[in-house]
RNA sequence: GCCGCGUUGGUCAAGGGGUUAAGACGCCUCCCUUUCACGGAGGAAUCACGGGUUCGAUUCCCGUACGUGGUACCA
């Protein structure tokens, strides 16, 4: 195939935007795309009216912005081969839906859903939990292969409402192949007459994927694995539309799991276990509810592409940290599993901290500024910057980078006392006591003045390090954690040590 | 039930007829660090099962089990 031929499409339906398994598909989408020089189209499949959510398709366009990984073509940023909405092309999918009908290989259905619902009740068995709308039940329904032309022609001129359904051979044996599972063979007996044209005109996903995949010059189609059982379906389409020839490549991409127990992962599980299953956060207008998203739980969108990447793909050696245009050039579908892959919030989170490290201290000062000020602790981009990079390797999340460093610009609330008392005694109190009158000397931002200083006193009083270091840095920090202690003392100053030592000197008293 | 797809440590995974079966996350031990983290050195832990084919199967074939998806006028 000709590199400029190569047109990858992201459909993705505006409802509940963008979980992970629909940014990894947009991903893989957008890295066979970049690797082979070819064209990212975004779709939008918003044909079903019940499902629209006002808003949602923005949200997509954000969500994909913030992961670095934009279309080339959309309904936001043109191109030759729109509309790209489904709902704007209404009458393109019933004029072939009527061609089908023409060549005799669809059929109008009349029946009500409450027809259709009595027909299940009645061939429902224990061994046929639930019967199909196919070759053999399609003779006992009301359609126009079992009514005449005449009836037929009758019921539509009185407008009756009828669906447009496929009229699916009887054991023809089907060959097709995907190109992460080799070839595949289905026989068209279990495969039903699936409705392409619903009863508001609009087209079901079946139809309009087909048609809009062959009229937009689709090359590969990625989508999830759910998809592959009706493939035989849309291999059918190809066929009967007379488009066998353009037929894309098909590339369907295993699921993403649950953490732990059953099955696929959904939002709930998210917010069960406590970790974001989307890319942003989403609020859905009609319902008020909110799902988290990686972005606002801090991670960096980086890391949350390469953590998605690795999910159901390796470059095959023992490199896992990448950039978007390292994974471009690493990328090849060969590499892609087949089997599902259960999320860990454990492995993403080190993916985060992997990035952050990668990160320059001022971005991530610019970047986490939201957090430092809702703690109330920004004190300037400097400041910010300077603390960030004494702290940045014992934080995995952006927000961890405020509760790490927040005691480089403002007291500790709490101190960890206990933590003091298994050093505490009278010495120790005396020495610190003795030392804050000895800070004139200090050179305070120097942390070896600091050094100095407190090794000078320890020596002659005859104090050990350990009597004396953990206390002071707990009295500083409120706990054990932190970088040095004489690299925040130099950081913080003379007068914030006094005031703390002092502090906690009272508590102690 | 029927149909499709899958199965290497707890998780992500490399490998793909002969290997001590990589590496990473997590867990454990030690070193570094008078804290925590980073870093370093180790450790426990894997080819779902049963039959073939073969001199030899984790790798190929067939079954079984298990998982997962579909079975809608949802995508």
């Amino acid at each position: 195939m000709n590199q400029e031929n190569i047109r990858v499409r992201f459909a993705p339906s505006p409802t509940g935007g963008l979980h992970l398994g629909g940014v990894r598909t947009a991903l893989f989408n957008y890295l066979f795309a970049r690797h082979n020089g070819g064209k990212f189209i975004l779709r939008i499949e918003d044909t079903d009216r019940s499902r629209y959510v006002e808003g949602a398709e923005q949200y997509i366009f954000d969500c994909l912005k913030w992961c670095g990984i934009e279309p080339d073509e959309s309904a936001l940023h043109g191109g030759g081969y729109g509309p790209y909405r489904q709902s704007d092309r209404k009458e393109i999918y019933l004029k072939y839906a009527l061609e089908l009908i023409d060549k005799g290989y669809a059929y109008y259905a009349f029946d009500t859903p409450e027809e259709l619902a009595a027909m299940r009740e009645r061939f429902t068995t224990k061994e046929n939990p639930s019967p199909k709308y196919d070759q053999r039940l399609r003779e006992q329904m009301r359609n126009s292969l079992t009514l005449s032309a005449q009836e037929t022609q009758g019921l539509i001129a009185e407008n009756t409402p009828y669906v447009i359904r496929l009229k699916v051979p009887e054991n023809e044996v089907l060959h097709f192949t995907d190109i992460i599972r080799g070839d595949i063979e289905h026989n068209t007996s279990t495969v039903d007459d699936k409705v392409l044209l619903k009863n508001d005109g609009m087209p079901t996903y079946h139809l309009a994927a087909v048609v809009d995949d062959y009229l937009m010059k689709i090359s590969h189609v990625f989508r999830g694995e759910e998809w592959l059982p009706s493939l035989p379906f849309h291999v059918l389409l190809w066929k009967y539309l007379g488009w066998k020839k353009n037929m894309p490549q098909w590339v369907h991409l295993p699921l993403i799991l649950k953490p732990s127990g059953k099955g696929k992962l959904s939002k709930r599980d998210g917010e069960q276990a406590g970790f974001p299953v989307f890319a942003m956060d989403w609020k859905d207008p009609r319902t008020g509810e909110i799902t988290n998203g990686f972005k606002e739980r801090g991670f960096l969108p980086e890391a949350f592409i390469n953590m998605l990447a690795m999910l159901g793909w390796s470059a095959g050696t023992e490199q896992e940290i990448f950039s978007l245009d390292e994974l471009v050039s690493a990328f090849s579908l060969e590499k892609v599993h087949k089997g599902g892959a259960r999320f860990d919030f454990e492995k993403a989170k080190w993916y985060n901290q992997q990035h952050l490290l990668k990160t320059s201290d001022r971005t991530l000062a610019q970047l986490a500024k939201p957090w430092f000020e809702k703690d109330g602790i920004y004190s300037g981009e400097e400041d910010l910057t300077k603390g960030i990079g004494m702290i940045k390797e014992r934080c995995h999340l952006l927000p961890d980078l405020v509760t790490q460093s927040a005691f480089l610009f403002k007291h500790p609330g709490e101190i960890d006392l206990d933590a003091i008392k298994k050093k505490w005694d009278n010495q120790v109190y005396r020495f610190f006591e003795e030392w804050l009158g000895q800070l004139d000397a200090v050179n305070e931002s120097d942390p070896a003045s600091w050094e100095h200083s407190v090794h000078g006193l320890m020596a002659a009083k005859g104090l050990k390090g350990g009597a004396v270091m953990l206390p002071l840095r707990v009295m500083l920090v409120g706990g054990k954690f932190g970088p040095g202690v004489f690299d925040i003392a130099a950081f913080i100053g003379k007068e914030a040590v006094t005031y703390r030592v002092q502090k906690a000197l009272a508590a102690l008293k």
